[in-house]
DNA sequence: GCAAATCTGTGAGATTGGTCACAACGACAT
DNA sequence: ATGTCGTTGTGACCAATCTCACAGATTTGC
């Protein structure tokens, strides 16, 4: 797949013609990451905006102690990086490959530059933005209103949303992420991760097999913790 | 103070001329709210955008069993009800007059077509997208690994920034929420609000009067707690 | 293919903070 | 001033869940 190809999968691209994302395309440069490599560092300055071609990586925040928050995972056809261009402010976050990765960089002028010269590139970006929103605020509200067991079964259809196929009508989590990293996504304490798992297939709601996670009815769990 | 007025303020539109300010303006329509009064309703169509002229708002969501979270307080120069115009997906959450409250409104389509027709109105709603992005951001991280007491200093170094005033060197939110809305924006119960306020009292960090809070020294306050 | 490193399961306390219950307080209307 | 209503303060209990400890399973690196 070339660049072009990857660029038209990206829904803030999509609507630009095949010689404008060409344009845009020669202004973008290959980089590579292996397994658990930092991207981006927390604090340094946003220069640039990433476009995942392979690979995922996880947008993390750490404290002083050492405990992180998972925000998000991303993965082929998701970006980041464009906060700071935004706003001018530092980075809010670090990325870590989560797997091995690849991407498509392009600098800040150049980005900036896109967004005046293409406004339906702003246009679907604000609507990215908007739709991240929404999501950090259902985060924030299950955070403060629902029990570790909830908490878990909401960031397992995150996951199942970002990373799931379907498989004989059951959606499928292939290579679910470690219980540290559930943990760290859903605010509680790997060991509770590894408890609920458990409670979840003594439920017959889920199922593990190697490192897959599949969910039997998809509709029915959304709705037991949504 | 006139619609232009009120429009120069709000950070989205400040780029724009005084002609173009003008245009705008004739399309908003002003409308008033008593407190408590319900503005928008989470569920229904978003179908306008509003700027908020006088008074204050909060920005909650419900759970079924009828707990809230406040994700934000909003106040003069404010404005909301831009995501689901963006995304087109339903409200996500509610937005209550917190004290009598004045807006100026814009239709749906008027909106849109001020995105397209003045590209720096979308540029510069992207900024504060990113803005709100990060403070969600930073909101998540604290209801994951913080503490009670935590999550409440933080809330009112929130509170101080949107609220406070500076009175004799030390900064003053007047007129302090109720602890139950503290609660509901630190993600805890409102007891636990009322003891912690009072830790921080003994600990002279800060500093009860009628209804206002002063805050001794905001600087070593804001580090003790981020 | 083996050793080392990492991940997972599970029991037993220890703790935080939620819940309940009720008293005290303040504002406001009658 | 008195009663009412909403807010705040506080003790006591209890439940959820975090932590610690360690054994067993799985993955990784050489």
């Amino acid at each position: 797949m070339n660049k072009v190809d990857h660029l038209r999968n990206v829904p803030i691209f999509s609507d630009l013609s095949d010689s404008d994302l060409t344009k845009i395309s020669n202004k973008m440069i290959p980089r590579e990451y292996d397994k658990g490599q930092m991207i981006l560092l927390e604090q340094s300055q946003g220069e640039t905006f990433f476009i995942i071609t392979g690979g995922a990586v996880k947008v993390t925040r750490l404290s002083d102690d050492g405990r992180e928050v998972i925000l998000a995972i991303l993965g082929e056809s998701d970006f980041f990086g464009e906060m700071s261009l935004l706003d001018g402010e530092g980075r809010s976050a670090n990325i870590v490959a989560n797997e091995p990765a690849k991407m498509l960089t392009l600098s800040r002028s150049d980005f900036l530059a896109c967004l005046e010269f293409y406004p339906k590139i702003a246009i679907a970006l604000l609507e990215e933005l908007a739709i991240r929103l929404r999501k950090s605020d259902q985060q924030i509200e299950s955070l403060s209103l629902s029990d570790s067991e909830q908490r878990i079964g909401i960031t397992i259809i995150r996951l199942a949303e970002e990373l799931g196929t379907i498989k004989q009508g059951h959606v499928n989590i292939q290579n679910l992420p470690y219980q540290q990293d559930i943990a760290n996504m859903a605010g509680t304490s790997r060991e509770t991760v590894s408890r609920t798992l458990k409670l979840l297939e003594d439920k017959a709601w889920v199922k593990r097999e190697n490192r897959d996670l599949i969910i039997y009815n998809f509709d029915t769990f959304r709705q037991a913790f949504s």
